[in-house]
DNA sequence: GTTCATGCAAATCGTTTGCACAATG
DNA sequence: CATTGTGCAAACGATTTGCATGAAC
């Protein structure tokens, strides 16, 4: 049976956290890269991949594998909802209250065992939809 | 401004497309490939990736971007929910009713254009409770 | 015949990992 | 001082792409 690891404190996951917990843009990991080299010039993506991973795996941030190539990142550990653009990939929380009896009629009809639940809305934002001028159906024309 | 691009058919993208009609294990673009070279023995990962990127853009496939390192696909293109088990990536599809208030309510309170939504339960498939025998809360224990 | 699809191999890119050294408890 | 974290660079793995050839329209 394996021991488990116990995580040390160290300035940068600290505020890699603190980090996503004040943000609310959903980041991807190089955005924290990026944010972080400012402090710690010779911070590297190694470093901030290892410890995203950590927190992910210690439950204290949330991993949002959003269809694009790269994961984003949410510290708000409260189930909420979000719309997703299609287009920029930009990803903005929702107000809207979550149904709480879901999960309980999952539970019903599955032998799984219900941890949570996620709910993405996806479309089109304001801004790419002005980009997309006369816009039809066919975004990323080529 | 771009001419619309005409897509022909090829007995390599139409069975791909009736394989992930006809299944409901949403599979990964490899498990497709591997099926496949029965078929057609010079089959090339390369046309798998290429065919089921236009057939998601074209709107006849689902891509499940389900927090593992690779994408998985869905033929079925009504909307419903899946489970997805946090252990081994299984995904299963859900049969409850889905709520079809849900996009309306969000139109109210967002000014993206909603096109769509995705429900995704997450938790712990039958199978992966059994492994982890007296198991508590720490799966990927170290 | 022009355009699109294929197989193959090389390239891309987000993410992970091995290593030597520094920091934590 | 035993263990974990860091920076750096190399490795990895899923997906994409360039190219020469073959098929569709």
């Amino acid at each position: 049976m394996a021991r488990k690891k116990r995580y040390r404190t160290s300035p940068q996951r600290e505020r890699i956290l603190e980090l996503l917990r004040n943000t609310d843009i959903h980041p991807t990991a190089d955005w924290v890269y990026e944010q972080l080299k400012k402090e710690f010039p010779k911070l590297s993506l190694g470093t901030v991949y290892r410890n995203i991973r950590i927190l992910v795996q210690e439950g204290l941030l949330q991993r949002i594998p959003a269809g694009s190539t790269f994961d984003r990142f949410d510290g708000n550990l409260k189930t909420h909802y979000h719309v997703i653009c299609d287009q920029c990939g930009k990803i903005v929380d929702l107000d809207i209250p979550v149904d709480e009896t879901l999960e309980k009629k999952v539970r019903q009809c599955t032998d799984f065992t219900i941890l949570r639940h996620r709910v993405e809305f996806h479309g089109i934002c304001p801004e790419c939809q002005s980009k997309t001028k006369k816009g039809g159906l066919k975004w990323q024309e080529d």
